[in-house]
DNA sequence: GACACATAATACGTTTCGTACTAGTATGAT
DNA sequence: ATCATACTAGTACGAAACGTATTATGTGTC
C-alpha cells in the first residue's frame, strides 16, 4: 500500500529525513519553498493517521524535552519501501504534463534515498520527456491559425517557454550529478 | 457572488465565449490546453449548477439542432460582472508563488472582456510581482548554508529559472500589446 | 432492426481539506 | 505572584469537490 496523495509522500519524505510532530511537519509547509502544501491541522493530522493506519508511518511519545508530552513520527520500513518506491517511478508525460511539481518534490526527496545513478536515470528521463512535450507545444503554435486570438497564442508560448526552462534545468542538473565529480 | 472555483470562473470565461452544454466544456477540457482542468462529469455538472444556483449563468434547452434537446448555458449579466471582477483582481505575491496556473487562465480569458490597457496593466504588474519573487527566491539561495543539500538547492534553482522565464514571457507579452500598434 | 458510437447527463460515494475550537506550556511584563 | 501572550499540539465538524459507474437518447450504418 502507497499514499494515496501527493501530500502523503511529502509527509513520509520529510519523516524520513528525521522524525517530527504534526506540529513539526506544519512548520515546514508554512515556511519553507514547499509551502504549497497545505499547513492547514486539517490537512496534516488527518494525513499522518492515514499513513499510520496504512502502517507506512509508526508514532511515539517523547517526553525528555519537556513535560509536554511531543507525538512524532518515523516511516516503518515499509514507509521506506513505499516512499523509494514512488522515487524511482518511471517520469510519463502525464506527469511532465499535469504534475511537474510533483517531479520536483520527487527529486527533492530522493537526497538521501537514491543513488547517484538513480538520481541521474530520473533527471535524464525528466529532461527527454520536457523536450519531447516542448516540441509538442512547438508543434500546436505553429498549427495555429493566423487569425487565432492574440491571448490564446501568447498563453501557449508561455506554458512552451516554461517547460523549456525546466528542460534546461534538468539538463544542467544531470552534470551536477556527473559520476565524475564526488563532491560540488 | 463569485464562483467558489477557478474552474467555476473557467467555465464562465468559455461561456462567454459562446454558449455551451455541459458536454461542449468537457470536450475543450479535454482537448485543448485548458486539459488541466477535469473533464469528468463529476467535476463540471455541478459546477454548471453551483453557477446556476448562484444566478451567474442560465441554461436554456436547444432543439434547432436535432430532436436531442441540448441545454446550453450562458453568463447572465451578474456572471459577466463576476468575471470582469476576477478578471481586474490585482495581481498578488499570492497569486505569483501559488496560482500561476491561474493568472495564466486570467489573461487568456481576457480577450473579449478588457481593454488593451487593462491587458497591460495586468502585464505590468505581473512582472513586478513575478521579478520581485525571483529576487526572493535568489536571496534564498544565498542565503543557504555550504553544507545544504544538493538536491534542495537545485530544486530551488528550478523554481527561480522558472519564474524568471514567467517574467521574460510577460514582459515579451507586454511589448506585443503596446499601444502603438493596433494589430499584430 | 441491430449494432456501435457520440451525445448528455445523473447518482453515489469517497476523499480531502479548511475553519473553528480546545487546551496545555513557557515567558516576559506588571 | 499573576496576568497576558505566544507557542505547541491537536480534535471535531462539516462541506466541497471530484471520480467512477451508470443511464438514456439520438445517429449512422450494415
Amino acid at each position: 500500500m502507497t499514499p494515496t496523495t501527493t501530500l502523503g509522500f511529502a509527509l513520509l519524505g520529510l519523516l524520513q529525513e528525521r522524525p517530527r510532530s504534526g506540529y513539526d511537519l506544519r512548520k515546514v509547509f508554512a515556511t519553507t519553498p514547499m509551502a504549497h502544501y497545505s499547513s492547514s491541522p486539517g490537512a496534516i493530522y488527518p494525513a499522518l493517521r492515514r499513513l499510520q493506519r496504512q502502517g507506512l508511518i509508526s508514532g511515539s511519545v517523547d517526553r525528555s524535552q519537556s513535560l509536554r508530552p511531543k507525538k512524532t513520527f518515523r516511516p516503518t520500513a515499509k514507509g521506506i519501501r513505499a516512499l523509494k518506491g514512488w522515487l524511482s517511478r518511471p517520469v510519463t508525460r502525464e506527469d511532465v504534463v499535469f504534475h511537474l511539481d510533483e517531479l520536483l518534490l520527487r527529486f527533492s526527496l530522493m537526497a538521501g534515498l537514491q543513488s547517484r545513478a538513480q538520481t541521474r536515470r530520473f533527471l535524464k528521463s525528466f529532461a527527454r520527456e520536457l523536450e519531447a512535450y516542448v516540441a509538442e507545444l512547438q508543434q500546436q503554435r505553429e498549427a495555429l491559425r493566423a487569425d487565432a486570438p492574440l491571448h490564446g497564442r501568447l498563453a501557449l508560448e508561455c506554458g512552451t517557454e516554461s517547460y523549456r526552462a525546466h528542460a534546461r534545468w534538468a539538463k544542467r542538473a544531470l552534470s551536477r550529478f556527473s559520476s565524475k565529480q564526488k563532491r560540488q
